[in-house]
DNA sequence: TCAAAAGTGTTCTTATTACACCCATGG
DNA sequence: CCATGGGTGTAATAAGAACACTTTTGA
């Protein structure tokens, strides 16, 4: 039997990739350091995770003290662990990501988010720690995510308009989608609800206003139905035969 | 600034689901706990992870020390860490899965692996700590990865017929696939090689035995093909207007 | 009257499903 | 000659992709 004692003696934290959308922009929430180690440098919102308290609630409680933000849509993607990884020892991250509607979060729900601020998910670099491998590990799984579930609208106002829809679906999975295909497909699943409002002061045909509507997509969803937004599986090179 | 200190005294593991397929089953490695906590129950392989040793490494060492296997498909899963989730202190586990040639497991390699034994996935229960919940998000995760990565053919033989294959696809998905459309889709790929040979010595018409181009579909999945074996959508429930 | 974005259908192509009989072998 | 699983094709349907013009508003 080894002696447990040398294994109570490392650390776990928690990351938190918050997402957020704005302007036809994809973006995340980072802080910067004010301390070594990686002082001066952008870094994921994070801390230490509490004795008495499971990775979930650490990864709320990070988001809420940043944010202001309770009952948001977080989800666990993976933990990251090298050796070298944090300066102070050995520390394993367990990486969250989490969507807010930008509009909610409030800049001075603390201290700690004095130093916060939105970049362009395509603008990042040089994070502290290994973020920036977390980042993007974060990023590919919200790419699969929106595809097959509708998490999307956790980014968006309660009410969008369905070029909005798209253009956040373009920013997160990094491609351009056709209008009416994507009208069409969206519309098809019967999970907007068509609010009978327009837009007012934009300087043309103003949109129509629709809503997600979450008890409907319950239902379905216990029924059976399987979200799928699938358009653009890219230039499919189809396998040929050959020697 | 917060004490350090503090936080230094938890510890982590790896747990690792290991899958094998048999004689049209799937079946997960387990172990039978010599000690306390839960002495008597089956358990998921795992152990603590060394000061000096990242999560994948410590989980390919859980994994070669009861199998004697290298270089085997290895995925992590998710993270597990309610508080009282382990009885001796803080300890979080970091969950992995990986599929063997069940062929090539050896019984004899270690001590530790005389207390292993396979069980069918559909049987397994009353296992220790929280690992019903971890091998349940692990077959979950296989499930989704069988329909879009090959990581079946890490599961078969070297050689197999395509029925073999089937019936794989048909254990691990938990539904009956049909036999032509199954053929057609899989060989459609161009990822099979027919090796020209056929069964021996069984009591009806002889299969040809094909073995998975590994090769070719790097070259694929580098030109951007994306592998999909989606047949059974199940009664996908299509969402139909309502008020 | 111009600029800017909203809104709208059809055709073509490809993928998916459903389905039944003959074949090769060992016993 | 029987039992067992191997192997094969076609037709109907559904889903996806490509594509261009008219409408509504504010300035």
């Amino acid at each position: 039997m080894i002696d447990l004692g040398n294994f109570f003696k490392s650390a776990f934290t928690v990351d938190n990739v918050i997402f957020g959308f704005d302007e036809a922009d994809l973006k995340v929430l980072l802080i910067k350091r004010g301390e070594e180690p990686y002082q001066g440098k952008w870094a994921l919102p994070g801390h230490f995770v509490y004795s008495d308290e499971d990775l979930h609630s650490a990864a709320n409680r990070v988001l809420e003290e940043l944010t202001g933000l309770k009952n948001v849509y977080l989800e666990q993607v993976k933990t990251f662990g090298a050796v070298d990884r944090h300066p102070v020892g050995r520390v394993i991250t367990v990486a969250y990501y989490s969507l807010i509607k930008i509009a909610d979060y409030n800049l001075h729900a603390s201290s700690f988010a004095k130093k916060a601020k939105w970049h362009s998910i395509s603008k990042v670099m040089d994070l502290a720690f290994d973020h920036a491998e977390i980042l993007d590990a974060c990023f590919q799984l919200l790419k699969r995510r929106v595809r097959r579930r509708p998490v999307g609208f956790e980014l968006l106002p309660p009410k969008f308009t369905l070029t909005e829809l798209q253009h956040l679906y373009e920013a997160i999975l990094e491609t351009d989608l056709d209008k009416r295909n994507f009208r069409k497909k969206i519309l098809s699943m019967n999970l907007l609800v068509d609010l009978n409002e327009v837009q007012e002061g934009v300087a043309h045909r103003p949109a129509r206003l629709y809503k997600f509507d979450q008890q409907k997509y319950q239902k379905f969803l216990a029924e059976g139905y399987i979200f799928d937004l699938s358009e653009s599986k890219k230039k499919v090179v189809k396998p040929r035969s050959a020697g």
